[in-house]
DNA sequence: GCGATTTAGTTCGAAATGATATTATCAAAA
DNA sequence: TTTTGATAATATCATTTCGAACTAAATCGC
C-alpha cells in the first residue's frame, strides 16, 4: 500500500543535460550560464516536488495548496479578510483563478463574499469559523511537512537560503 | 514607499502574513516555522515569475517554457535522443504530460518517434534537424533571461545558493 | 461636472496538467 | 512453458490554470 511513487528525483541526469547544453552552445560565458540554468532548474524542480506533496496530502480532505494557501493568508490578515487581487498577490494566483478557488470555498462555507462599502467595486473575503477551524487543525501537519525539507539546512545557512532567494525574486519583480 | 506601484511580486506583504500565522498558530518554535514557510513561498514566487516570464517571451513563437525545455534536454542528450521516462525524469513533468507534448512537437515537425529495437515497449524520441535548428536560434535569448536574474549573486553566493538549494531537493527525493 | 482612463472583479474559452485505466512488452518465478 | 508481476507508453477523463473580453465603479484631466 506505499503507493509512494517512485520519483528519481536526482537531479544529476538534469544537470549532466545542462552541461552539454553548455557545450553545445559555445556561449563566451558558459560556466556562468550553466550554473545560471542549473540554478533555475534547481529551483523549479523543487518548487513541483513540494506542491505535489503537498497536493498529494491534501487531496484526503478534499483540499488543495493552493485553496489551502488561500486560507492560510486569511487566516493571517487583520480581522482575516482580503480583497482578491490581495489574495492573487499573496498567493501569485492570476485574479481569475482567485475567483474560481473562492467560489469553492464559499460553496464550503470556509468563506463568506460581501461587497466592500467604501468602494463598491470591491469585494471582502473573510474566514468563516469553519474556514478558520480548517487552517488551525491542519497548519501543524503542514507546518511539518515545510519542516522536515528545511531542516537539513543549518540556521545559518537557512538564513543565507533567505536572504539569497529575496534578492532573487526582487530582481523578479 | 512599500506601496511600489508597478511590482505586484512584492513579497512583502506575504511575508507579513506568514508572521501572522505564526503568532496566531503559537507553535513551539515559531521563529522557525515562520522561516521554514517564507523559504518555501519564496521558492514558489520564483519559479512562478519565472515561468510567467519565460510563456510570455516563447509565446510568440507558439511555444512555452515545458516545450522548450523539453526540446533542450534532448539536444545535451547524446544522439540528441531520449526516451519519455527519461524526458519525464529530466523536465519534472509527469510521463502523461510528456506524451501530450511529445504529440505536439512531433506535429511541428520538431521531434521524431521511433520505436526502440532492443525493448519494444519503448520508443525513441529524437530531436528533428529542425528542432535542433530551434534550440540554437533560442538559447542565447534564454540564457539572457535567466542570465539577468541570478546576477544579482556574486559568484560566491551562486554557488552558495546551487549548493544550499541542491541540499533541499535532496531531502524531497 | 463629465468624458476618458484606470481599476476590481468576474466570465468564458482554451490550454495545460495530473490521476487513473489500458495496452503491450518484458522479466522472473513456479 | 506458463503465469505472475513489473514496466513503458498511451488514452481518457477531470481538474487546474491562464488570457482576453467584459461589466461596473472609481478617478483623473479638463
Amino acid at each position: 500500500m506505499n503507493a509512494k511513487i517512485s520519483t528519481p528525483l536526482s537531479f544529476v541526469p538534469v544537470e549532466q543535460k545542462i552541461d552539454r547544453v553548455c557545450v553545445r552552445a559555445t556561449a563566451p560565458d558558459a560556466q556562468q550560464t550553466r550554473q545560471n540554468v542549473i540554478l533555475s532548474h534547481l529551483i523549479r524542480h523543487i518548487q513541483m516536488a513540494q506542491a505535489t506533496q503537498s497536493n498529494a496530502f491534501l487531496r484526503e480532505y478534499e483540499l488543495n495548496a493552493v485553496s489551502f494557501t488561500a486560507l492560510m493568508m486569511l487566516f493571517s490578515s487583520p480581522e482575516c479578510a482580503l480583497n482578491p487581487s490581495e489574495l492573487a498577490d499573496a498567493t501569485g494566483e492570476s485574479r481569475a483563478n482567485v475567483t474560481r478557488i473562492c467560489d469553492e470555498l464559499v460553496a464550503k462555507k470556509l468563506l463568506t463574499r460581501s461587497p466592500n462599502s467604501e468602494d463598491r467595486r470591491r469585494v471582502d473575503l473573510r474566514l468563516a469559523p469553519e474556514g478558520e477551524e480548517l487552517v488551525q487543525r491542519f497548519l501543524p501537519q503542514m507546518r511539518d511537512r515545510v519542516h522536515n525539507v528545511f531542516n537539513v539546512l543549518s540556521q545559518d545557512e537557512r538564513n543565507t537560503l533567505e536572504n539569497l532567494l529575496k534578492r532573487v525574486l526582487t530582481e523578479l519583480g
